[in-house]
DNA sequence: CTGAAAGCGCTTACAG
DNA sequence: CTGAAAGCGCTTACAG
């Protein structure tokens, strides 16, 4: 022990840390290669200057400098706490994520695990979600599910593994881990719940009433008969939307027969194949499809087939991708806030972390018509 | 010290670690009010079960947990390794990537800095980075510039005070600390590359050639007079396709005028507005656009003119972007390789991290005519 | 084959 | 106001 004091000594003195005698992966290079860093600049991944650094330069004790650095009120002198300052500044001294985060401080980590980045309303919320992380300091973890269990599974496997102070999930699927993992983190779960899982914190709109609302604006204006294209019925989201279609059109006393419906997953590709079939067999004046993805798979083979949109064919969506107003203008749709679906989730977070109640927030929608491209 | 040692024994023969002293973030909670985990089950973010807890329940040294958890091949003997790891497997234990990290491991996360994520080319892109990361074991944090140099200094700070194990910068903004940061960490550029850099890891296309191509394809179909719609001149992509254009055009003695020439950020809103410019002054027969986001922009003002696309004029794009086969089929495109960009990236970043050279990867594209809309 | 120990970069209760 | 020390979860050279 008194050695290792007398190294210390040794090593203050010639403003070196004592090198640990720890060679991490020496195994991977050959003996009589060239060592790690004799460029001086080969990329290392750690940080460059650490809090020990600024101690020795300041002549102070780390301690000190974390005082400085995290701002606490007392404990510094005035004259000490400007001198740290400057010289954090002068050495561009960042603290390291790593080592607070092993302190057992908050990360500022957090992590988005979305069913489909290739969804633009998707990524529309994504950004905002990392937009408004980074103003507070945060940073977004990205996980992609594609829709699939054992990929979620995975994404949350590597949730485990870190750190993060919290969690977002759009579109969540039903998986073996997800029970536990909400458990584990503060969660918010975005555009989908997952019911198996009771009380969640939540953010979405009421997709039942919406689609309601759609069914009174296609019959108002006569665009039937009406082919349905709804999402996988495992998305409750998608399940709302199917049920509210049916009730508004059965309280109407509009039929609908089986033929009439079809179940697609959550792609262009799948409204384009259903919708494909759809037209083969019948001469619908609308088509009401479960997602703007879909619908927008459903025009490509209205076209195909020769259909002018909307004159021909109404096609009726739901998100209201930001996309729309640019290449989709024809497009009849429900627009959902994605800004605000962003900013309340982030919300919901916070207030979870500061020991906040599961809520869920349903925001209002707006019923969005297709215009005539503007013509 | 013999007391710590005191405490230790103690603690190991209650089956329970001894409690550091320290209650971090105590202050943050009013004394009186409930102690931080009451209900057992309260979100910690942190890792429930650790190397310790494992070493403890299979009666041997953490030392012989890391040795059995990273699969070495010596130094534990195999009827202990089955036993430990069951037992990983029985309390679901996950080694934590901080505490690795800290270590001085890699860490397996990766960091995306992507300029706009709302561009479904990059969502395309990133994706693709992503799941391959996923399938390798990393994890990826998305960070978004926003083609801003103030923000992109931003991320790279988040990303310097984490060990990340690489960097992507799909379209860099030139920044104070990027080459700092560049120095740093292994660093691959997408799709655009920053120059004053130097050598650097670069993956991306010949965009002078493939706007020399564009233009052969627009004279020799006599979709002329032609209006421009170039990207921001910062970016080298977009200064290299409005080179190549330029020499073409001026090398089959085709005039371009300076009020034929615009230069738009890269957004659908940039090319809407400087369309509805280009438009009120001339009669064009097609417009070249920077990017495809530019054209969608491009396309909307045309619409609104009251100009049918591809009848009345021709629109030409730069990208490929996913989306064009389903919503805009008019579109006359260069097709970049976006999942060739990602594996390549990858591959190129896993060279780095194995001592190799800085290397310029440019692949080939594809020169993509819009089609009728499928009629 | 196995374990004790050092140390990665931090924060904070405690003692001066 | 300030510092020494403990410890967060890991990995690995070293010693047995």
């Amino acid at each position: 022990m008194p050695e290792l004091s007398e190294r210390w000594k040794l090593a203050l003195a010639m403003d070196r840390k004592p090198k640990t005698p720890l060679r991490p992966q020496a195994h991977r290079r050959p003996a009589g290669d060239l060592p790690p860093d004799t460029t001086g600049t080969r990329p290392s991944g750690k940080p460059a200057v650490t809090i020990r650094d600024v101690a020795r330069h300041g002549g102070v004790s780390i301690a000190t400098v974390s005082r400085v650095i995290n701002n606490e009120a007392q404990g510094v002198s005035p004259k000490t706490r400007a001198r740290i300052q400057s010289l954090v500044k002068e050495l561009n001294y960042r603290p390291s994520r790593i080592g607070q985060a092993l302190r057992g401080q908050a990360t500022d980590t957090y992590a988005l695990v979305i069913s489909n980045i290739q969804n633009s309303l998707y990524a529309a919320i994504a950004w905002e979600l990392e937009r408004r992380l980074n103003d507070g300091g945060g940073v977004m973890l990205l996980f992609n599910t594609n829709e699939n269990a054992d990929l979620q599974d995975r994404c949350l496997a590597e949730i485990n593994a870190r750190h993060v102070s919290g969690l977002f999930i759009l579109c969540a699927v039903e998986s073996r881990s997800l029970r536990q993992t909400v458990a584990q983190y503060h969660t918010v779960f975005i555009n989908r719940r997952v019911t198996s899982l009771g009380e969640t914190s939540f953010v979405g709109v009421d997709d039942y009433a919406a689609a309601r609302d759609v069914v009174s604006m296609i019959v108002e204006a006569r665009h039937l008969p009406l082919g349905v294209i709804h999402g996988p019925l495992y998305s409750d989201t998608s399940a709302s939307r199917l049920r509210g279609l049916r009730d508004a059109l059965h309280e109407k006393g509009i039929p609908l027969e089986a033929g009439d419906i079809r179940e697609a997953d959550l792609s262009m590709d799948g409204g384009y194949r259903h919708a494909r079939e759809l037209l083969r067999q019948k001469t619908y004046r609308a088509l009401f499809c479960g997602s703007d993805q879909i619908a927008y798979g459903a025009y490509r083979a209205c076209c195909e087939r020769g259909l002018a949109v909307p004159d021909d064919i109404q096609i009726y969506g739901f998100d209201g991708n930001p996309l729309n107003e640019w290449l989709a203008p024809w497009l009849n749709t429900v627009r959902i806030p994605h800004t605000s679906f962003a900013s309340e989730a982030i919300r919901q977070l916070a207030s979870l972390r500061e020991g906040g109640v599961h809520r869920s927030i349903i925001l209002p929608y707006d019923i969005v018509a297709g215009s005539m491209n503007g013509r």
